[in-house]
DNA sequence: TGTTAGCACTCAGGAAGGTAGAGTGCTAAC
DNA sequence: GTTAGCACTCTACCTTCCTGAGTGCTAACA
């Protein structure tokens, strides 16, 4: 039995349907509403076939049909109409982030809350890894009596900084002059070659107590393994509530969860980004709690190369024509402002 | 007519089974599990006197009786059991607490963490605000090409960065130029007391292009103007879920809302917190959006005083008792932490 | 061979009615 | 002032019935 032309349309026809009301669709309101030409028996034969292709399936008998996973996966690959415009979205957009670009943090805040808010989805960013690329410079800078604030820049201008605890004052001659070896020492050095052993290393060369000098490296240490963690915004999460899909407060509970701390969504958007934009539909997302639930992310670049991802989160009946193109779209944006800074 | 000892035991009690049961609670249900010694009957009598006294109140006429915003204020006024020692928690919790203690940051995360976790409700923390006390150290760091790190530090050591996009390049030493005019001239004062035109009248001295000086004035203003916001923590939302009376989406969306932006659950948590631990019950909360949700707050302080706001929100049906004690421990113990720092 | 009208069948969801149980208020007796 | 007893009320739950939507099948048609 092979997909034809008109089952094509049908399926179509009948996921639009379903996005827009959540209601199963019968033979009968697709033949009004979608001009097909041909009779609700017809559609009916047509739909069964479509069911044994596993494209739609009953919630019960006497039901319209609604689409399953591997329906809207087909649709996606293949029905979709990628393209809109979506000018006042670009204005809006353009309008909005060009505000922030004062700031890089408030940049990313900002993107996720329009990705949120145009879509009326959830919207998710993961900022860029600063241990992408070379240190470009290393600076500590005496905070308080007993803090150090470390900063680590690299060479696309992310910056990571943590306030450190020394357990005894160090004065700031002795500070500069660590900065300095420091930066003899690890600059233009790749983010992932510093590892302990080269901190060690260096640290032999100071002049300080031994136990100041034992502390430093477990603090830098601690740091660098800090810096390798990926930051996260999440934004929007009450438009889960909208969908009628998530009336039911255990799913959204779920959901809310895999997206928090180690949860398994964090971890999909977390994983590197293969090129271009990924829909990721229900059960394809490897997690058994969350049900009902898509993704749509793509990757944003500085300068040309993927820096991180941002993306939504939705139920599995999304305007995924829509959604692709307001992900796309942001990235685009953002990234020419990122790029726009250097 | 007079609240007698019998009615406070009564209401006492009719507290605890809806606390732990969320289910309205009768005269014999009363006299079965808290051995009060009269009858149904009295009990009931009782009752009927409590409801004209609005303490509590009938869902409706055959069911039992439920505790009222007026009733659950009287018992955290009057009844309740102040004191619950919790020292599985006090371990817990200085445990927890003490990993963190090389970080500032992850302190005020942790803690915030710790709250939601331990209280099964949903936790808020209002980090110390910068602009309190005198501006101790400011520092501009270049980052990049076109971005400079501007960090302030007032005299508790609380910190406060902004990455500041300029839009030509500035050379080092011109920035450091501007850094040691910048410390000399506003070092020590009051963080209140900076305002543009201290700023302007500072720039005068600028040997500076005139375009660029702007800018820099420019964006020291908005910097401030940023760190007078203040920065706020929410952990556990989910936490939310698990209660019956939040069933409701359309309650926890509201909840949820207010605790975002600019929302009002926000500002009473960022208000100046009166002296002590507050309670705030049901309606008691300017805002008729969320309902059926009470609050119990306390600051937390930097060598005696008051720094910031930690906190609860769950359902009125709230263990108060334990939801008090539990604030004002880890409000303690990251007090603590924080004045040994310094 | 593909399309269609007609028809019997199924099922969810809502309305109506009936029952059990929890809990009250009232009254009269202690 | 306290209590037992009783009539009353109301919700929650179950059952039954009905309607409407929608299907699958069959036979006729082009």
């Amino acid at each position: 039995m092979s997909v034809n032309e008109r089952k094509k349309q049908i399926l179509q026809a009948l996921i639009k349907d379903y996005v827009a009301t959540a209601e199963p669709v019968g033979s009968r309101t697709l033949v009004k509403k979608y001009h097909l030409g041909v009779s609700p028996a017809t559609i009916r034969n047509e739909m069964s076939d479509l069911e044994d292709l596993g494209y739609i399936r009953q919630p019960h008998a006497s039901a319209g049909r609604v689409p399953s996973d591997k329906g809207y996966r087909f649709y996606v690959d293949n029905l979709m109409d990628k393209e809109q415009p979506l000018p006042k979205e670009i204005g809006y957009i353009r309008e909005n982030l060009k505000n922030k670009i004062q700031e890089m943090d408030a940049l990313f805040q900002q993107s996720c809350q329009l990705l949120s808010q145009l879509s009326h989805y959830t919207a998710v960013m993961v900022k860029p890894r600063i241990k992408k690329g070379s240190l470009e410079r290393i600076s500590l800078i005496p905070v308080g009596e007993n803090q150090v604030l470390l900063i680590l820049v690299n060479d696309s201008g992310m910056l990571f900084h943590r306030i450190l605890e020394m357990v005894v004052p160090v004065d700031e001659p002795r500070l500069k002059q660590f900065e300095v070896l420091l930066q003899q020492k690890l600059g233009g050095l790749d983010m992932e070659q510093l590892t302990r052993n080269l901190l060690e290393e260096i640290s032999l060369s100071m002049s300080w107590h031994q136990s100041l000098v034992k502390q430093a490296v477990d603090l830098m240490d601690y740091a660098l393994s800090q810096c390798s963690h990926e930051q996260m915004l999440v934004n929007g999460t009450t438009n889960m509530f909208a969908q009628p899909e998530f009336k039911d407060v255990e799913r959204v509970k779920n959901i809310m969860d895999a997206l928090e701390g180690e949860g398994p969504l964090r971890k999909v958007f977390i994983n590197k980004t293969t090129e271009g934009t990924q829909v990721i539909i229900g059960d394809e997302i490897p997690d058994a709690t969350v049900s009902c639930c898509s993704m749509v992310k793509t990757s944003y670049k500085v300068k040309g190369e993927a820096a991180g991802t941002i993306g939504i989160v939705g139920p599995t009946r999304m305007d995924y024509s829509k959604a692709v193109a307001l992900v796309e779209l942001i990235s685009e944006q953002l990234s020419e402002m990122l790029s726009q800074k250097k």
